[in-house]
DNA sequence: GGGCGACATTAACATAGGTAAGGTTGCGGC
DNA sequence: GCCGCAACCTTACCTATGTTAATGTCGCCC
């Protein structure tokens, strides 16, 4: 739970003390804390900082002008948002805690200097930030071609998974702080459809879910009324058993 | 139309010459050709090469075990498939061409090079990845919260801004290859209601399109029933007349 | 010049999911 | 102990979009 961001580069490489120091380093700078629902930065602001999730859940989310709402992911402990925002003029959409959050900025030059002294670090960042990106995608699959149903058990699934991966999980459950609004406004369908599907779910017992807790008992069986298929997050990575000779 | 990377990435900054000449090389590297509807790289394969469409539309798609596909991206002339992909063990989605197509595969040593070397380019990638990333978003937006008619001029009105910044658009039209399948299988509808859509779009003198050609009469009124704001695509950069002074 | 395949179009019907409205529960504040 | 509010749940009804299937059009090949 402490540092989920080393936690979760390390599904992806071995790394060096000296990388840990400095991961544990920038996580502990800057250090701000948003209560739930609070914006912690809003489109049309300049970027100043990368911003890491240490604790909580945050989402990206989007507005159009008529007051429809997208969430368009979430951050979890021990995600970054986007490598190098810095680099844009203004937002093109918002960020906001979903519960009470911990976050750590890290400048632009604490971030070069990270990129420049620790290869192993750049690596895993990069890494990090295709995986975001797949995830991203996934989405848009999710969305285009996925019924109710299906794309409920596999925002589910996800974020299990990326929960687990973060430690997060404890055996088959975890906190899920999301309400049915917000689970509409990811997932494209109304409040009366989310409380349908989730029902639904619960009838088949593919999910617990009570009290911001959610229990799979069978993951694998959610995982196939989602076709959901686990490649898009690359944790199969040989890295933590390959390098092992390494440190 | 020539080198219509070098073209787009000075939206955002001034290169150098030699920013120019090392762009070009690259673009004039390990080039292939792909005919309609070939696979560029398949799911499932390791990636060894980022690629760089010279001509031609690519996408990016993914398919459900059951056969339905969503088409997630499109690769317009100018474009860069994921900058670093090569530190993925396999791809998790296929890339395929829509038209016939000219790609120049980048290997890892020679992006490397190409980093180390030109800051400005290297500056420059990062905006083009971050501005992917934020089109990927968009569709996320698009396919969650807007309708079938507003999705629909949604997409039409990205990529004929995005063409335009590519240098392939003369004055209101532009080359359109997709089929109705395809725009159906980018914006999760079925190919019935694609067709109703564009003639619902072409009765109100939204759009022209027929023998592959896309006239769009009045940007401003697609635009307004697509609620399209083109901030995401970071396109107002200042760089193009501030840095006037240089070169 | 006839036939075939890819794409576009249209119509008739079916359904997943939206909308509107209202009810219940639980909790923090006074 | 009760008010107010947010989350959740439910029902009844409605509509955007999917499905199926028939038909049209065009270019291309033998």
């Amino acid at each position: 739970m402490r540092r989920p961001l080393i936690r979760k580069l390390e599904k992806f490489t071995r790394l060096s003390q000296a990388d840990k120091n400095m991961l544990a380093k920038i996580g502990g700078q800057r250090v701000r804390r948003f209560s739930a629902r609070e914006d912690i930065i809003h489109e049309g602001e300049k970027p100043e900082y990368i911003n890491l999730i240490n604790e909580g859940w945050a989402c990206r989310y989007k507005t159009l002008e008529d007051g429809r709402r997208q969430i368009i992911a979430f951050f979890l402990p021990g995600d970054l948002c986007d490598l190098n925002v810095f680099i844009l003029k203004e937002m093109d959409h918002s960020i906001g805690a979903v519960t009470p959050v911990v976050i750590s900025e890290i400048s632009r030059t604490a971030f070069d200097e990270m990129m420049m002294g620790h290869p192993r670090i750049t690596q895993a960042l990069w890494w990090e930030s295709l995986v975001a990106a797949a995830i991203q995608r996934e989405w848009t699959v999710n969305l285009g071609q996925r019924d109710a149903l299906e794309r409920m058990a596999h925002l589910l699934c996800e974020l299990f998974i990326r929960l687990e991966a973060a430690g997060c999980t404890s055996d088959s459950s975890c906190e899920f702080p999301l309400t049915q609004t917000e689970l509409g406004d990811t997932l494209g369908m109304s409040t009366v459809h989310v409380n349908r599907t989730l029902q639904e779910l619960r009838a088949s017992n593919l999910i617990v879910l009570k009290d911001r807790t959610l229990t799979i008992p069978n993951l694998k069986a959610l995982q196939s009324v989602a076709l959901f298929n686990a490649n898009y997050l690359h944790l199969d990575h040989e890295g933590t058993h390959l390098d092992a000779n390494e440190e």
